[in-house]
DNA sequence: GAGAAAAAGATTGTGTGCAATTGAATTGAG
DNA sequence: CTCAATTCAATTGCACACAATCTTTTTCTC
């Protein structure tokens, strides 16, 4: 039971390959997967996905905004967002408008059983913290380490 | 159950929708992606996708094993595994034959190109540990506090 | 030892993510 | 004012993830 690169042989003669277990982009990979499994039943009684319970957050925060804008708060671009509107709307949870002021732009408007449905979801944060053993300020704090860690990594990408 | 939600409003006679950012989970989603967005042009020298590259990095440590066994590692199953293993063979990096102990299993077994490629990467984790603006030492403790994090929510997983 | 149950992997279908391209609308340079 | 560049969203194509189902093989029970 090897365990973790202590300390890196001065001179690599050969070039060893990097090992899973070590590696921070798989420990955040393989929690994002089991958060994403523990969400999975506990959002299925709003009959909403993952990322569609994602972008309702930013709805039930600010609404009438461009499929840009909440793509830019989800990290996520339009060739993942219109698909993912368009089943919500479909759903009657929300309306996607042409913006009369600019017809490129395409408004994304919650309806009144899509705002209904945020008051459904106020004790998911609860569930969730539970389920993950933190206390809230313990979730925060990781909270934040992470969101330093992303706004690095976006920062790094951003260059040149 | 439990309540002692300590820095809530006192009285909530709404229900108030929960926030994008205020939520751990959105924090370790937007990581996640931010993640893969710096490793897509690295592992482009490589041309592998990033859960190739994961899967590889398991295959690198120990292969000759089989598919469930990679999937544990991984945390993904066979309808994740089998077509992501189909184009690592497609590709000459490694060879899934069933196992004649016991013909349901396939095991997965490493080419020489396949081993070859783990002296590539190498220096990946270096290159990633850079985009992150983390220390060895910093990397390793987030690292750890991921792991915890997500042990405890497969373990909620794993109840009754 | 035969039939039921279980296990391993493959397959199918749905929903992301993202690169690349397209089409329509707006802006900008001259 | 005009035509090229830019912007916004949609579309297309590929690669995950995973639930549900299926087939084959093995094991378990009697």
């Amino acid at each position: 039971m090897d365990h973790p690169t202590p300390d890196r042989p001065p001179s690599p003669h050969k070039a060893h390959p990097p090992k899973l277990d070590d590696q921070l982009c798989f420990a955040l990979y393989s929690a994002g997967l089991a958060l994403t499994k523990v969400y999975r039943p506990i959002l299925e009684a709003l009959d909403l996905t993952y990322p569609q319970y994602l972008a309702m957050m930013a709805l039930w925060e600010r609404d009438d905004i461009t499929v840009n804008a909440l793509g830019d708060q989800l990290r996520l671009d339009s060739g993942t967002l219109t698909p993912l509107l368009k089943r919500l709307e479909g759903r009657g949870l929300l309306q996607r408008r042409r913006d009369p002021e600019d017809e490129r732009r395409v408004r994304v408007v919650l309806t009144e059983a899509g705002r209904a449905l945020g008051a459904q979801a106020a004790d998911i944060p609860l569930a969730i913290g539970k389920a993950a053993g933190m206390s809230r300020a313990e979730a925060a704090q990781e909270r934040e380490r992470l969101v330093a860690l992303r706004d690095r990594l976006e920062a790094f990408l951003a260059e040149d």
